[in-house]
DNA sequence: GCGGCGCTGACATTATGCTGACATCGCAGC
DNA sequence: GCTGCGATGTCAGCATAATGTCAGCGCCGC
């Protein structure tokens, strides 16, 4: 999973660079408005955080360009004051929700999930491909009802194909959500986790597409 | 079992609802703090799951307004923010466990299941994980009804992972909980904390999701 | 049949967590 | 104020899981 952390004070955007990261999201931190635009609308991320008093471009504004430009990631919008009007006016420019400071970082993490959940369709922090279930709060997967036991690693790279089930999922896009980068470096790394994967979960639930990626079915048999 | 609803998300009211019906409730729903009020003093539930935030009269003030009338049957209380003084106002209205979201489904129905056996046998509250139960109102833990005695950051992990019994619990999140900061320099603290749990309570009580966290089994053999 | 992408098992390296011993700290009892 | 004890933090070394790397093989698509 990669976020997009948008905080011109340093000490609060250490602070929340370090609770996603220790959360398992790989993160990307965006200093002014101007980078954070840039940013977005070039990567590809599954979730941002933005702060709304931003030097250079606010962050309103910010969020009103990646959408107008198309790009529908979840925002999660920060905000100093706590104003009712705040709120309404982050969720008219496209924001997805909304936290006051002080905000703890167990439930900004939480609700960072939800939206991503619901991004994804679902309501239920269950996701489901044929037999195999991942429980994204307890972080477990099951393959009929039986526990898997996996590694972070392996865990965080079937979620992902999860989240995107039924869409061929290359190789890059997987390595730059894990390490945050896509250099042909760890292509081979990725080939090995795939490969550990499906000895837990069986050969053919992860499926090959040549030339395009990997491939989780939407509803196999 | 009759259980009352309380909950002005549709979304999350039809996840409880659909949840608790699973797990064998009669259910109702009430959409509001009016209703919500009207319908716990004129019908009669076994239990009572409250959201603190409603529409039209809060949820604090229900409970209120149920005990005063007399009404006992349990209460639980669902808030979106961890916080502990909103635990602390909560049990003082009267109400009988807390949960902050998210939540995860079994565990509200297992903590309901705990409060309606409670309300029949009248006990002080008390969180049970296989052979150990954990007396909150005491702070004391016994395991297969012999006294542990725990040091006071002991009972408190204990108690933390008793809550989210079944869930990996980070040990950032712990570190978070215990010393209200999730930094590097305490984390082999909670080693060794850990460590002197599980020579208490025995090596297994306690089981390592390496790279995950820590987890209280929700039904230890 | 050929070329190359992808797969695999073995091995090396790294990270994480456990443990026992020891250092501190705070406090009760004197 | 001292003494002793229980509670807690720190450290270093060890064990092992997790991950990366490599070399060679196999199979797919042309």
């Amino acid at each position: 999973m990669r976020a997009l952390v948008v905080e011109d004070d340093p000490v609060v955007a250490a602070e929340l660079v370090r609770g996603m990261t220790a959360a398992g999201f790989v993160v990307d931190l965006a200093g002014d408005g101007q980078q954070a635009w840039f940013s977005g609308d070039v990567e590809d991320y599954d979730v941002a955080i933005v702060d709304l008093g931003l030097p250079r471009l606010d962050g309103l504004s910010v969020v009103k360009r990646w959408r107008d430009a198309g790009r529908s990631f979840p925002v999660l919008i920060l905000s100093a004051r706590g104003e009712w009007t705040d709120k309404v006016a982050g969720i008219e420019a496209g924001a997805d929700d909304y936290m006051a400071k002080p905000w703890a970082m167990e439930e900004l993490v939480a609700r960072v999930r939800g939206l991503i959940r619901r991004a994804a369709g679902r309501s239920s922090p269950t996701l489901e491909a044929g037999p195999l279930r991942i429980d994204t709060h307890r972080m477990t997967a099951t393959l009929d009802g039986a526990f898997v036991k996996l590694s972070p690693l392996e865990y965080r790279l079937l979620d992902y194909l999860a989240h995107h089930a039924g869409r061929a999922v290359p190789a890059t896009e997987l390595s730059d959500h894990l390490y945050g980068d896509a250099d042909a470096e760890n292509a081979n790394a990725i080939e090995a986790l795939i490969a550990r994967l499906r000895r837990k979960l069986g050969a053919d639930t992860i499926t090959t597409r040549r030339g395009f990626g990997y491939l989780l079915p939407v509803a196999a048999a």
